[in-house]
DNA sequence: TGATGCTGCGTTTTT
DNA sequence: CGCAGCATCA
């Protein structure tokens, strides 16, 4: 075990204790720990790389340190990231690190990107080809849909939607259908979403098509077949490198485990804090599991972190450690003071957004790059109020995460031509351009083709070509024949002609781009402008195949990070990134944490909301600024709302109460330091979650659990729309346990205003006053 | 084949 | 409330 007291927060530069002859400039760099990290070579290793730890800069020197030492050759050494970004982010660092190594790193890439490559060795022992089309989310649907309707279910009951999540839900745990658990086989359909499971798996391999999860499910397939197979690879991977460990699944780690079978070194680089993707999968178990799973595995903690301010650090453990499950860190850091984190509560959004707007300008205009800024939300809805106050005081943002280019309907069209093209037996391609342009190809001749297709279980373009031997279409052959004869003449010119020519080709001959030309909805243009990108876009592949490999595995997000903007992002995509200043809006109960994970998914839920908030904070280098709002508009209903719990969880010391509103009163003390514990209190959302069981014993908890037990009818207050629902009359003398007494000013809905007798005129919540 | 009206849904998102 | 997806009708 390492012990972390061997280096203590007072020794910040050091000197190693037998450093070797020459250490190469790239280790020196190193703080103990991560020299560590990156000098264990043999064995399991976990590297618990706390925000902000130099988890990156480990990663790539330990793989530098490998090469350089000679211990494996760049072909032998897997490393495995989740996102696009992390992999060319990795690439790219060891290219500079060590120069001319890096073309030989064949196995760095995305954990899909690696399955797939490994699968396409080996398509026809999982009764794939090696031209394999991978579907996403959208063809599954499609596929599915029709499978539900093909077996006599009411698709209204029983949604394609929820089947793939099954299904995904299934691959991601490593069940094929066979393993499917039993006691899991009737949540769909009354039983049949397993026959469904089958019966899709078995279409896909008529298609030729493998979904994203097949990528690694029959990978681990593969390999248990073909013990030879997983052999080779086994002996070939002396050094297993993984990135954000935390975020693994069952079958990705099944997938790791086999090949890191012969030699063990392993080395995981996670964070299980920074766990937030469990409602996709991630099992945080087997990060916490490592040292069972992988005996004699020794753990690293990274603790010294070069991002934050103590106080920023000092909140953010103080808040994530009241999770239970965690292999426990103490980041610490070598800088001095700073601000304390900022908490700040509001009327209701949209005088969220117009603080917040307010600071940011102040920041700009004490010299702070808009860059630098960054708005956390949990739910992209409460993005809105952000943009339109932007927009009214001009002030330049950008969205992160938006809409993807490759969604986009024209490209998708343009795409399934290609797709076509590469693999004809891609029925979801097929069906999408059969008859886009409008060919006369409609619904009575699809279903023939479909018909025939399914009655020979063979692919549409294969029972196209059947057809046309016979009389069975007469009205639509002309226009069939034509199509077929087409995608024949573009197959066999993609043989010759370079892959951007032929989407010209395609483009023109299809009448797709003349389609778009007889447009005249104002989009067509800026359509067509997305395909003229698309093709260039081709230009930096190989050939066609290579293409579509990347298209259907990088889900490109990139945004030229160069303009002075504030960004605005969900907590979710701001993983991984640092601001020196973050504003995280929205800390309110039923928000944040979302009651949605409450009720799905209890005490699980709320610890990863929790990781969620400590991902939030640890994103600020100096300044961190909390806020929730007492109102807040949701679906156009306005709801008041308590304070979040993870407010009261934050430590008092590192925080600092800014109060320009004087909303709850301003004199609160510490901890449970916004909340009324007097008056009726209404809670937004509704239901009661397994939750209930446990342990949790904060004010803001127990504020919830009162309100429960108060009401137990409605926790939903929605009357307030209507500028009459208070029962308090307008003139009518009131009392306020902070304010004391008063009369009522004006009303609007739940939103009193009040002419205190001492205080002052206030803007109050109804339910916190009483008559008098 | 296109337009129209109705219903249901509304957290996070990569590959 | 606003939107997407569907069914229905012309």
């Amino acid at each position: 075990m390492v012990d972390a007291s061997e280096q203590s927060p007072q020794s910040g530069d050091y000197v190693r204790p037998s450093a070797p002859s020459t250490p190469p400039p790239y280790l020196a760099v190193l703080n103990d720990e991560q020299l560590k990290a990156v000098e264990t070579t043999d064995g399991p290793v976990l590297v618990l790389a706390g925000a902000g730890t130099g988890k990156t800069r480990v990663l790539t020197t330990r793989l530098a340190y490998l090469l350089q030492r000679g211990l494996a050759w760049p072909s032998q050494i897997l490393a495995v990231t989740f996102t696009n970004k992390a992999a060319r982010e990795m690439h790219q660092r060891i290219g500079d690190l060590i120069s001319g190594v890096v073309e030989g790193m064949q196995w760095l890439g995305t954990f899909h990107s690696i399955g797939a490559k490994i699968l396409r060795r080996h398509a026809e022992l999982v009764g794939l080809k090696n031209n394999f089309t991978i579907l996403d989310t959208d063809d599954q649907i499609r596929l599915l849909k029709k499978l539900i309707v093909a077996a006599d279910i009411d698709e209204k009951r029983w949604n394609a939607r929820h089947l793939v999540s099954l299904i995904d839900n299934w691959k991601n745990r490593g069940f094929t259908p066979e393993k499917v658990p039993e006691s899991e086989s009737f949540t769909f359909a009354n039983g049949k979403g397993i026959e469904l499971y089958r019966a899709y798996q078995e279409r896909l391999k008529v298609l030729n098509a493998a979904d994203f999860g097949d990528l690694l499910l029959e990978c681990i397939t593969l390999f248990q077949n073909n013990p030879d197979v997983l052999t080779n690879f086994q002996k070939r991977f002396k050094y297993v490198l993984v990135d954000e460990y935390q975020d693994t699944n069952v079958a990705q780690y099944l997938w790791l485990r086999l090949l890191a079978q012969e030699y063990k070194n392993i080395c995981c680089v996670g964070d299980d804090d920074q766990s937030i993707y469990g409602w996709r999968g991630a099992e945080i178990d087997n990060i916490l599991r490592f040292e069972k799973d992988f005996p004699g595995a020794k753990v690293i903690r990274l603790e010294r972190n070069y991002r934050s301010t103590p106080h920023i650090l000092a909140a953010a453990s103080g808040l994530i450690s009241a999770n239970e499950g965690r292999l426990g860190k103490t980041l610490w850091t070598g800088v001095e003071d700073g601000e304390k984190v900022g908490v700040r509560g509001v009327w209701d959004g949209e005088e969220e957004a117009r603080v917040i707007g307010e600071d940011i300008e102040a920041y700009h205009r004490s010299g702070r790059s808009l860059s630098d800024i960054a708005i956390l939300v949990r739910a992209s809805f409460q993005m809105r109020e952000f943009e339109d106050r932007f927009l009214t005081l001009s002030i330049p943002y950008r969205v992160v995460g938006g809409p993807r280019f490759y969604e986009r309907a024209e490209i998708r069209d343009v795409l399934a031509y290609m797709r076509v093209v590469a693999q004809p037996d891609d029925d979801l391609a097929f069906e999408r351009i059969v008859n886009k342009p409008k060919r006369g190809l409609g619904q009575a001749a699809i279903q023939t083709l479909y018909n025939l297709a399914r009655a020979r279980s063979c692919s549409l373009t294969q029972a196209a070509r059947q057809l046309l031997d016979t009389d069975e279409i007469p009205r639509a052959r002309r226009a069939l024949s034509s199509l077929i004869q087409m995608i024949d003449r573009w197959a066999a010119e993609s043989k010759t002609l370079p892959h951007t020519d032929l989407a010209e080709t395609i483009l023109e001959e299809s009448g797709y781009a003349e389609m778009l030309q007889n447009d005249k909805s104002a989009d067509a243009p800026g359509r067509l402008e997305n395909l003229k990108e698309l093709v260039r876009s081709m230009e930096q592949f190989e050939n066609l195949a290579g293409f579509l490999e990347h298209v259907s595995l990088v889900m490109e997000n990139e945004q030229s990070k160069s303009d002075d903007k504030v960004s605005l992002m969900t907590l979710h995509s701001a993983k991984g990134l640092e601001f020196p200043v973050v504003f995280l809006p929205g800390w309110e109960e039923g928000l944040f944490p979302h009651q949605r994970s409450l009720d799905e998914n209890g005490i699980k839920g709320l610890e990863e909301e929790r990781r969620l908030a400590y991902v939030g904070i640890t994103r600020a280098k100096e300044i961190s600024k909390i806020s929730f709002a007492a109102n807040r508009r949701m679906y156009n209903k306005w709801s008041s709302t308590l304070p979040s719990r993870f407010m009261d969880e934050l430590p008092a010391d590192h925080v600092e109460v800014i109060s320009e509103t004087s909303l709850y009163g301003s004199t609160a003390p510490n901890t449970s330091m916004f909340a009324e514990e007097s008056g009726p209190i209404t809670v937004q959302f509704g239901g009661g979650g397994s939750i209930s069981k446990s342990g949790y014993q904060n004010p803001g908890w127990r504020r919830v659990q009162q309100a429960k037990r108060r009401d137990s009818v409605p926790l939903i207050e929605e009357s307030a729309n209507d500028p009459t629902a208070s029962d308090f009359d307008l003139g009518e003398r009131v009392f306020h346990q902070k304010f004391g007494y008063g009369r009522i000013k004006s009303i609007y809905g739940n939103k009193l205003t009040i002419e205190f007798e001492k205080a002052g005129r206030k803007k109050v919540i109804a339910s916190f006053v009483e008559r008098h």
